[in-house]
DNA sequence: CCGCATCGTCGAAGCGCTTCGAAAGAGGCG
DNA sequence: CGCCTCTTTCGAAGCGCTTCGACGATGCGG
């Protein structure tokens, strides 16, 4: 491997020459500078890393925390790590993987070391351990999702709250009367996952805001065999259905309700909401307000930079507003006689 | 952050003395090894990342080379690179993750910055741009899949070819006589992806080899629907079905063989080979013999772990003995009389 | 014509660690 | 008692880079 010595003698300079005119950092004469480059170019020389990061006390390094909880969806997490990683990269970041229980010593070896230059925390619970050890940390750490306690943290997320207010008013101004939330199963909300509370309590609190009947179900399998029975039992005119749940279970609905002789969107409306993966595959697919993997990534990964590189590492939450996306799933219902 | 000479002066000895204290590269009394671990252990230190990389001419870290595809399978990709940042992880390695295009451009980066200490190429197609790529790094690698021309390369992959005769010999022993394969969608195998070809030649040969009647089927969508058609088509007393495909369309199979009051097993044996989703959620699940992600995986790492400690880089292929589990989805069918 | 900025380049220090060679001390043997 | 060996520890070099301070050269104004 060249280093930036030999860079240096081919092109007739010292060393801190090529170091300032491949970097920029002090004005070099262009002809000079055009030296240093072709013989760089000549040499396929590229700066030894380890090295640059001693000298420049950085090493453009970002660790990505992500746990992997048994009941959360594969493909999901892969989403999201692989945009931390790809919007990392437009900012001359790598990133360095942190699974399973090494995702919290992971994060405290990492700063140590000075591995990673910052941290982005994914799939973060209501009362998560990466939360006060962050606090602890030197390395700016910015979390995707909002835990109970917040202070001191940055923060990035889909704004579930504005989401399911969303899918409730889309519902309602549409002369819905009866709605009901598939929600995710009990065992994601026991283990303190953050999103799905968020988007339940808005859903309740707007329903009671707008005066409609609801009702709230968790699928307790892989279908929404007994949610959509729950439902119906609770709201026997069920109009309108929101989906904030996993992806088997939304896959599954159409072909359940049919066998209740209900059609979507002609007997119920449905909207998904929060839900990171597409329904446009579906037999029937939904209107859909995406929890969008690259935009959360990216807010996420502009933040640390700016902490990293700006200093900036003032806490803050930072709520991305959701999107809605049109398949015709939602239907207007004639405004019941007075 | 300490710093070793801070260690140094806690416990009253050299720099030296403690960096052979804690790496036990050379004998230390046990009572000055004593004193520097008590002083590391007050301090809270850890030595810095990139100036231990810069001494040791190592970085103990893995590239992981993952260029997820549109059409493949997001939570497959997901537990292969979990994998293999888990397993490294147990042989003191971080992964840094190259995603997109990157997963090329950075193999080259990582290696001639020295970034990474070797390489774990994933997800290899037939004719991949990262194979004549790594043959020119200085950094060892291991593929994950097998590609066309594997010469000076390390490859490790389920024994595809072993799965295919074994799915086609199990239906055969048990008395099938028409037995189709459901591959994956033509754009998977246009791509070049390596193993969905290596399975479906080594199926049509043992077919041939066994005297039994086949055919095969690549879905043109995301359920089974043309593809047991265009099977039934073609073998009209199909009695077994090889399923070496997606998710989605393996998922669909029980629905879509009832409408043509096909049950599983009863009418219809099915077996899964070389898929990375587990079947035992479906309402009828298959017999499977899995693409075991952290098999694969841990035999990459140990060896490209060999690679790099061992200096052990003889290129070689790795074929993983496929295993078998029974979900009772193969029913041994009467001999036909002669 | 001299002095003073300004510009482009250079030399050297230093980032925190590993590792080599050597020094110092301990112990055994003739 | 001296010599040699072995063990334990130390000092210093060096990994390849960044960056600070300085130095010579050039240009300008007084």
């Amino acid at each position: 491997m060249a280093t930036i010595a030999d860079v240096a003698q081919a092109a007739g300079v010292s060393i801190s020459t090529v170091s300032y005119a491949l970097s920029g950092k002090r004005s070099i004469t262009a002809e000079t500078r055009t030296r240093v480059l072709a013989a760089a170019d000549a040499l396929g020389y590229l700066p030894h890393a380890s090295a640059r990061m001693l000298a420049a006390n950085r090493s453009q390094i970002i660790a990505v925390s992500e746990p992997v909880h048994a009941d959360t969806d594969d493909a999901a997490h892969m989403a999201f790590a692989m945009e931390t990683t790809k919007v990392a990269r437009a900012h001359n970041f790598d990133t360095l993987l942190l699974v399973h229980d090494d995702a919290l010593e992971g994060m405290r070896r990492s700063a140590a070391t000075q591995l990673a230059d910052g941290i982005v925390v994914l799939d973060v619970d209501v009362d998560d351990a990466r939360v006060p050890l962050a606090r602890t940390l030197a390395c700016p750490t910015v979390f995707v999702g909002i835990p109970a306690d917040t202070a001191g943290l940055i923060c990035v997320d889909l704004d579930f709250e504005a989401a399911a207010r969303e899918a409730v008013d889309r519902l309602v101004d549409a002369g819905h009367r009866q709605i009901g939330l598939i929600s995710h199963r009990p065992e994601t909300l026991e283990r303190g996952s953050n999103f799905p509370l968020r988007f339940r309590d808005a859903f309740l609190a707007r329903c009671d805001e707008r005066g409609v009947a609801h009702a709230v179900v968790h699928p307790n399998g892989h279908t929404a065999d007994g949610s959509v029975r729950r439902l119906l039992e609770r709201l026997p005119d069920l109009d309108g259905i929101v989906l904030s749940t996993t992806p088997d279970v939304a896959s599954s609905l159409s072909a359940i309700l049919a066998t209740r002789e209900l059609v979507v969107p002609r007997d119920v409306s449905v909207i998904a909401a929060g839900v990171s993966f597409s329904t446009a595959r579906f037999a029937v697919p939904f209107d859909t307000m995406p929890l969008d993997a690259h935009a959360s990534c990216a807010a996420a990964v502009d933040l640390l930079v700016q902490a990293i590189d700006g200093g900036d590492r003032s806490p803050r939450i930072v709520l991305l507003p959701p999107a809605y996306i049109d398949h015709g799933s939602v239907l207007a219902r004639a405004t019941p006689p007075d």
